[in-house]
DNA sequence: AACTATTTATAAGA
DNA sequence: TTCTTATAAATAGTT
């Protein structure tokens, strides 16, 4: 119905599908109102479009939870059992694997040992044995990093004070005042580190 | 949309109001299919006619069960009882603590450690240095303990064969064979040894 | 349940 | 999005 036929199939072209979904939406929602008036009849409507946004129709004189109350005791079909069940099962096989995870968390503590045996205890040796291997690595690597990134602060802020005497000096020959606040502005910016991993080089050239 | 215009208000004949129910009931289940296929949505449409028979459709690729459930998540209206909303926070709650626990035993075992700072790195290696050494003590603990077991198993070992030479004589002296496979038994119980943590000491004065 | 005159919905265009 | 309008689709009343 319309200015031409168009056939049963998803609209490939989003925005029309779009504004299609919009009108018929409109329409289906008031086709359900009118049956309900016209026809006595209890009706629920719940649309998500493609965008996932919801519309929701329900006659009044009930609620969808009155129709599905109703659908429930109709059909027989329990609509949140199986749901529930789903929840419920899901719940316990996640419980099995949390307790797992709490004895193996506590095993690597040294909580709980004393039911292990032998075989066990090795193999739980040597995981901390890694483990702890891999910390003190990253402990070094850690260290160094902020080293590095003291040294280069260092560097940066002795660079900075070269250019800084420079600029006063060409200052002083031009017999301009060089009082800028270049050297309070710049003792700010490089004050208190914050590099973690990668230093950011201040590109210095490009400040002069 | 026929022959005459009508009011939208409830149709007095019943069996003109049934007729119209039927016919609009069947177009609003067809729009409602035309809608979920031309624009890709979700349609649930769930009807009681005033006979109180329901008339149900729902959009292929999906079920009332989940387009309940995405109602449930977006509107926030508790469609189902307290206790589906418990199990569902409960699991929540559950997975959140177990991603918790994945992440620390990672921690532990010395994975995904590059992410953290030198005070959370320390602590680590608290833990696991701690875990360690409770491991390696126990590891100590149960060869000490099998080392005990052993000796107990070799003293009582001597101990009945002593037992069992007694007897001998004094079957000898009172002329009765003592062929009451006392010798085999006792070889056989403590056999292999199953002690792990307290070797019971068998009461062999309460044996004789 | 079919038929059909009319009303209503809506596709395409602005 | 909204309006317009030609046309398709739905359906009220009839058979």
């Amino acid at each position: 119905m319309g200015r031409g036929k168009i056939e049963i199939k998803r609209i490939e072209n989003s925005n029309n599908r779009q504004v299609t979904y919009s009108k018929r939406r409109n329409g289906l929602i008031k086709k359900a109102k009118e049956i309900s008036v016209l026809c006595d009849a209890q009706v629920s409507v719940i649309i998500f479009g493609s965008s996932g946004k919801m519309h929701e129709y329900c006659s009044s004189n009930t609620s969808l939870v009155d129709i599905l109350d109703q659908y429930h005791t109709q059909c027989g079909k329990r609509l949140w059992d199986a749901k529930q069940e789903n929840l419920s099962n899901e719940l316990d096989r996640i419980k099995k694997e949390n307790d797992n995870l709490q004895i193996q968390l506590r095993h690597l503590k040294g909580e709980d040992i004393t039911s292990l045996n032998h075989r066990e205890l090795i193999i739980l040796e040597d995981t901390l044995e890694n483990g702890l291997g891999c910390v003190r690595d990253q402990k070094d690597e850690v260290l160094m990093t902020h080293r590095r990134n003291q040294k280069q602060l260092e560097e940066d802020a002795k660079e900075l004070h070269f250019y800084a005497q420079q600029k006063d000096m060409m200052m002083a020959e031009t017999g301009r005042a060089g009082n800028d606040g270049y050297h309070q502005r710049m003792k700010a910016d490089f004050g208190p580190s914050t590099y973690h991993v990668q230093p950011i080089q201040p590109n210095l050239q490009r400040r002069f």
